[in-house]
DNA sequence: ACCTGAACACCGTTCAAGT
DNA sequence: ACCTGAACACCGTTCAAGT
């Protein structure tokens, strides 16, 4: 299973730290796992940085050691969100199966993760909003570029090996950037508006399991990726994604039903 | 050319109106354009309930009469931006051409609204957010999803039209439903991420004016919506309903260079 | 019935004093 | 060098008093 927060700062190239900096990246760990912890309670209005500095023992001062403002704890949060989204990726990228398959588990991968970590998936559109991006440091917003780019990197390979294997053709006007775009979009708008679904009816309508992967089969078939969806059942490749390597957050999403 | 706010409360069915309401109802439309403003100028975060009262003349009492809290502006604003958005919609709507050239139509008018009024986008898009979910009316999220159904309600119009002529089939397990939700997914996430696009490198590369156009042709091509894109230069279509029934907006956005 | 603005409570942020 | 928490400023929201 997936957890938020092991891996936190765990990647990043900072060689050899004194025992004070280690204890520093510890409980920076810490405070942001804490501060998960009080949006998933309590809302992100509930979430406060006198709450945050006293769930965790530090004193408000160093609370602002570590992030230049409230909206910059959500855009930390969003940060090690997509990091954690990332190693799904990769996990997406070891299914056996045709390369259509793969991203087929990238969708999975996405779609689980967003209902896996609801606040982790608004943490990520709450930082796209001015509201965050007015108030955040410009070093932490690289951060999120960074962290985006490290997820458009392993997107790259998907698409790359299926050039290779020839069940993709690249239009000599487009570029993989451009399919990237056009995957992301399409994954972001659907989970986005899935996910905030309060009862618009066209939404409520299609609330059914598959319809990320409806849109998903639209784009890959406009992509003119083989096999297209009329002569592939993405359905079943679908639930075979949830069932084998994502089959521990699929139980617990069907178990706590959601 | 559009201008938000002309039609803000026009278009409700509200019966015989008291001088006194009438007043009430101008003084909403007043509030309205002003809180846009404040936002224009300062930011979501310099955008303050006394900024209105005092900019507007009012007590912060009268504010406080027309709006539930700071959030519920917001989403009012939301909700008269998604008004002006679909008549935009109906007059793509109006643009002689295929059924597949009104649908570009119909993205360039979303397009052009996100560039023309970043500040609505940006409502819209902060209305999805749970920070202002959290604290707006449940009234006022109602007229929310209202808006949306009437912007869906004529991008149905768009889906039915295609299918009497037969550009479209309707598979037998898809609804137009489902059809709406793709294009609305896919519209929803490029133009947030494009009017987001601080400095990813993948969005960056993809800057260019057609890259909406891009994502749109692959869903429609996915969607086998005849003509495909293979077969019909839709960047002139594009172009072509930039210059005839968007003409003023796109001067304008051309002269200050959005 | 509607409007007002002083008053309140809360919270983000700072910084002088402490270790 | 880092930590503390009292103090400050600001802002969302309310409500008793006024018209």
């Amino acid at each position: 299973m997936f957890k938020f927060g092991s891996e936190i700062n765990k990647n990043e190239v900072e060689p050899k730290k004194s025992k004070k900096q280690m204890a520093i990246a510890e409980r920076h760990r810490e405070l942001i796992l804490i501060a998960k912890d009080i949006i998933s309670a309590e809302g992100f209005h509930g979430f406060t940085m006198d709450k945050l500095a006293s769930a965790s023992g530090y004193s408000k001062g160093t609370i602002y050691n570590h992030f230049a403002s409230k909206e910059d704890v959500i855009v930390t949060i969003s940060c090690e969100a997509l990091k954690t989204l990332a190693q799904m990726y990769r996990k997406a990228y070891e299914f056996e199966g045709l390369s259509r398959d793969k991203v087929v588990a990238l969708n999975v991968a996405y779609r689980i993760f967003s209902r896996l970590e609801p606040v982790l998936f608004m943490c990520v559109l709450t930082s796209k909003t001015p509201w965050v991006v007015e108030k955040s440091s410009a070093e932490n917003i690289e951060k999120q570029n960074l962290a985006e780019e490290m997820l458009i990197e392993i997107a790259d390979k998907f698409i790359l090996d299926a050039i290779d294997g020839e069940d993709l053709k690249l239009a000599p006007t487009a570029s993989t950037d451009a399919l990237i775009f056009a995957n992301w979009a399409v994954a972001f708008g659907s989970n986005a508006l899935l996910n905030n679904a309060t009862n618009s009816q066209c939404i409520e309508r299609i609330k059914d399991p598959y319809s990320v992967l409806y849109n998903v089969n639209i784009v890959l078939d406009g992509m003119n990726w083989q096999p297209l969806s009329s002569r592939r059942d993405y359905k079943k490749v679908w639930r075979e994604v949830e069932q084998t390597i994502f089959a521990d957050e699929t139980a617990y999403l069907a178990q706590i039903g959601r």
